[in-house]
DNA sequence: TTTGAATAAATGTCGTTACATTATATGTAG
DNA sequence: CTACATATAATGTAACGACATTTATTCAAA
């Protein structure tokens, strides 16, 4: 279905301006459908994220600094969400030896073996879910990786 | 940048996969910049969508079910959210004089007035974010709606 | 070495999402 | 008309996002 289809009413300004409603609406899109699978094993979003994180590190530790810097959702409070991580057992909390304002965070057993089955879920609805041909999937990275070169600041170009 | 570059490690299972990633990626790019533009008159991101679409009825009125249906963010809570924006004289409450359960919603003279200011701001910066031609915003837009056409639930097909 | 700046994490607050529950009012069947 | 289901908002709760502040530790300079 179309943007304007699924949006109702509203015409808009240009083609350009069309496509940020289509970004905001397809995300809304995705995320409900992540969500989904997430919340069958009592995950949330940013503790997936977290989680993949983690696993990316195994098995060195990471830093709660690190998982900010790696977050795609900055500025979330990777702190609070390393707690609830961590009182479902799935990862581990250590002082680091070597700077003790620093803690080393690792990903548990528990923590990968679920991180494991996530993932085969996901790659099934990846593929149950794909409308997009291979030549498809590349445009639309192209078109979105164009998106963002947009000019960074234009009131700081002298 | 490229999205590779951006999220520094990972290698994607297939294009369609980094599809997905670029474009929660690019809808928090486009959130942040949006957000900032709020800011700076004192909204955030779902209080200003609750006021487009109560000038987008006016002068009639909306109920809350009416805000909750047309919300792209679905299952928000439209009543709270209505109650920051009625403390901020933006919108004004009344009782549904045919259905004493119902509200209606109305934006006021001040909500009008912000929203002409902040769609202005809004315009200029698509104007000057914008790194895409009309041939390319509309391939754009043909591509995320060709993703969301999908089967909508593979387990329900026979 | 002592002082002060900088860094790492935790904590606090407000508005939000997601979801469940409640309260009030309407509608309908008997 | 009463009883029960339904509809409309509002309220409650846990987790999150955004942002400011605090606490503890390290680093750097006088």
């Amino acid at each position: 279905m179309s943007i304007e289809e699924d949006i109702k009413q509203e015409q808009f300004k240009s083609e350009f301006s069309k496509a940020v409603v289509n970004i905001i609406y397809t995300h809304g899109w995705l995320h409900q459908h992540h969500q989904e699978l997430f919340k069958r094993h009592g995950l949330t979003t940013p503790q997936f994220n977290i989680l993949r994180i983690l696993r990316g590190q195994y098995p060195s530790a990471s830093t709660v600094n690190l998982l900010i810097d790696r977050m795609l959702d900055k500025s979330s409070n990777a702190s609070r969400i390393v707690d609830r991580l961590e009182t479902k057992g799935l990862v581990i909390r250590k002082q680091c030896p070597t700077d003790r304002r620093a803690v080393d965070v690792f990903i548990s057993e528990e923590g990968l073996e679920l991180l494991e089955l996530m993932d085969n879920e996901m790659g099934r609805w990846e593929t149950d879910y794909c409308a997009l041909n291979e030549a498809d999937a590349k445009e639309l990275n192209r078109l979105l990786d164009k998106m963002r070169s947009a000019i960074t600041a234009p009131e700081d170009t002298p």
